[in-house]
DNA sequence: TTTAATCTGGACCGAAGCGGTACCCATTGG
DNA sequence: CCAATGGGTACCGCTTCGGTCCAGATTAAA
């Protein structure tokens, strides 16, 4: 349903968690608790954003994570993209070496990547900051009319 | 991935062709056959295309299918909630009905709005004559710099 | 009136991706 | 030297999705 996996949802969470508790050193166990999500899952998550570049980790027996930059400078996208990959709606836009059976019929072609170029944009400007800032608007946007629909 | 499904691809495929084939009316094997797609595959959409109103259809012997609207008014957005289902990233968004376990210890709670506002609107600014039209630009913009990344 | 073409709705099945878990190794401070 | 912590990998079950098929309803044409 263009939904992000719930690994990706739990990485923003645990990355606005380590901005709110930033600059401290907090341990995948301590993070678990202080999100309520289950601890291996946590540290699994810790790796690939580690390896991502969005936290810092520091091995041995005081060891520990924190965000790599400020929450200012890590945009939503880059998250999505870390986690559930590139971010790329159809097998079109990607890679492009996968071969399109119907690529000579199609009446779209490679035009999805406006629409891909859009979401990027879109997804890049909004920092992880934004959504861990404690005090800000928390009600939904009232049903956002537009795009939203039945089903 | 954030990548839409298969089903979503082909469905605005069909609504280009359509699109392309108006005002004329087109039958589901003859549009299986102008777009490379497996049949039932498009009979299936087609039906789900009604549904949702984008389509217009004519049963009986010559019968078919055409645009309900112009392509102009048809936006990528609804087309994917058509198919894939209400945009929503999270599961904290949609109806919220759903209890979120982890609700009250969770950094970002109903924030993720905010995202998901932000694709909607990106969504619904592109219309299926954008991605229709033959002869404008078909080259990928350039890598667009901004949130690709490895993986 | 009969016939054939077409849309309509639902059920079904196989495959692939994802979420979750466990295990063992590397590193480092006490 | 030891214990605590991160690093990496492999595995398994489940859900979901893509694709197919069939029986019924509708309508233009012969």
């Amino acid at each position: 349903m263009l939904r992000l996996s719930h690994l990706t949802d739990y990485g923003v969470v645990l990355l606005s968690q380590l901005a709110q508790e930033a600059p401290a050193l907090v341990t995948a166990p301590g993070l678990a608790a202080s999100t309520g999500l289950p601890a291996p899952t946590v540290a699994k998550l810790l790796k690939v954003l580690t390896h991502a570049g969005l936290v810092s980790s520091h091995r041995g027996a005081a060891g520990g994570y924190t965000l790599a930059r400020s929450p200012v400078c890590i945009s939503v996208g880059e998250v999505i993209a870390a986690i559930d990959g590139p971010l790329a709606l159809t097998a079109c836009v990607e890679g492009a070496v996968e071969v399109c059976k119907v690529e000579s019929s199609c009446p779209i072609r490679g035009r999805w990547s406006k629409v891909n170029a859009a979401l990027k944009h879109a997804l890049s400007e909004i920092s992880i900051a934004e959504l861990a800032t404690p005090g800000s608007p928390v009600h939904d946007m009232p049903a956002a009319s537009g795009v939203a629909l039945s089903h």
